[in-house]
DNA sequence: CAATGAACATATTTCATATTTTGTTCTTGC
DNA sequence: GCAAGAACAAAATATGAAATATGTTCATTG
């Protein structure tokens, strides 16, 4: 046991450090950010910063994967709300969504680098799809119980949301989106709603 | 009129240029790829190049222009084909992945240029979205014409398919997809039939 | 003793300069 | 006269030495 005055405590201190280097991307750009400025603002040397993080590509892995953390939390709200699952399913397409679009909008550096470290790290965008297919299972599964839906294969179903809103949520296409100023919101509920109205309807799936 | 005999004649010309481009580029690479060497493998001077492209970016622009338009026509295809529009448009998303997929697997470097191509020209791949909307819609059209479906909105409908389906057609995904050794070609099947389903069932769309 | 920073070796980046490449213009030869 | 190439200016890129950043080791200090 530490003690609890000292603000270094091993997790807080971690979570000072993301946040220092965040605040350096965000002023900077992830090209002018270095570990030693890092350490500089938080008044410390960076060896203090090696005894926390092994590399510093480890620094900005773990803020992008605090990131998706953090998309995961916001998307289980949906899941553990009551209501339709259609509202759940387009609550939950258009948080994720809007919470990409303002992250671009506020923050373009964090999230270049997030763009750029999701584009070329594959397990860690492998590793969010796991985790959002099977929040997405959880609402059509919802969605059996209370009679809303008939889906045979609920796995594979939830697979088919998360494919068919990929191009919604991914930081490339959001960015994209924005850029060329087209209507996300209006596109992603029609997508929403059309698989809803196929889950109501019923599909076979593989 | 030109003779005949001289291979030199306008288009057929600007299309050696081409052939020659794409073939400097899958064996040195986009990086390593000038036009003097691309004048050199057709025997003559950069200078005769520049009576034909404006700039070298042209030249590629053009080579990616012209694999989208082989694309369309590929959609084409199942467009003007006969039955049911849940098998049409199975087919053109499978075989618009297809084309993808054993692009990049055949000519690595040539993909790596469309992709980047793809990614920073935005104009090009609205243009693509746009025809490949119309084409979608022409067979939904079909498919209400046979009593197969019932769409309000067509328009929006044709949107819907092509947002839910561009994460199976988009280079940047197909490439990660391959690479992950994802099942693409099921799970493309599947959120086809969904939509299919949808549609057969009947959905209002925005 | 345990955490920190100074000192260091290695990798990467920067910066100034040389070279190549792009795109234009002017000349030559048919 | 007109298509093609030589010659050229401007832009981009390669090169190599100097500077900076990364990651490690080891001595220091509280």
């Amino acid at each position: 046991m530490r003690e609890p005055s000292i603000p270094t405590d091993e997790h807080s201190f971690r979570a000072q450090i993301l946040e220092a280097a965040r605040a350096q991307v965000r002023r900077f750009g992830e090209a002018k950010t270095n570990v030693v400025d890092i350490a500089r603002a938080l008044g410390t040397s960076h060896t203090t910063i090696y005894r926390h993080f092994r590399t510093k590509a480890d620094i900005f892995d773990t803020l992008v994967i605090e990131a998706m953390r953090d998309e995961e939390e916001m998307a289980r709200r949906f899941v553990e709300t009551d209501g339709p699952i259609a509202e759940r399913l387009e609550g939950m397409v258009l948080a994720l969504h809007a919470s990409k679009r303002d992250r671009f909008g506020t923050d373009p550096e964090v999230y270049s680098l997030y763009r750029r470290i999701v584009e070329e790290r594959p397990e860690i965008i492998a590793a969010y799809a796991v985790s959002m297919t099977a929040l997405i299972a959880r609402i059509l599964a919802d969605g059996i119980r209370r009679g809303e839906v008939r889906i045979d294969n609920v796995e594979a179903a939830a697979g088919v949301v998360r494919d068919a809103v990929t191009v919604f949520v991914h930081p490339a296409h959001v960015a994209a989106a924005v850029a060329a100023g087209l209507p996300s919101e209006s596109m992603a509920r029609n997508v929403v709603r059309t698989l809803c109205a196929a889950f109501q309807a019923g599909v076979d799936l593989a």
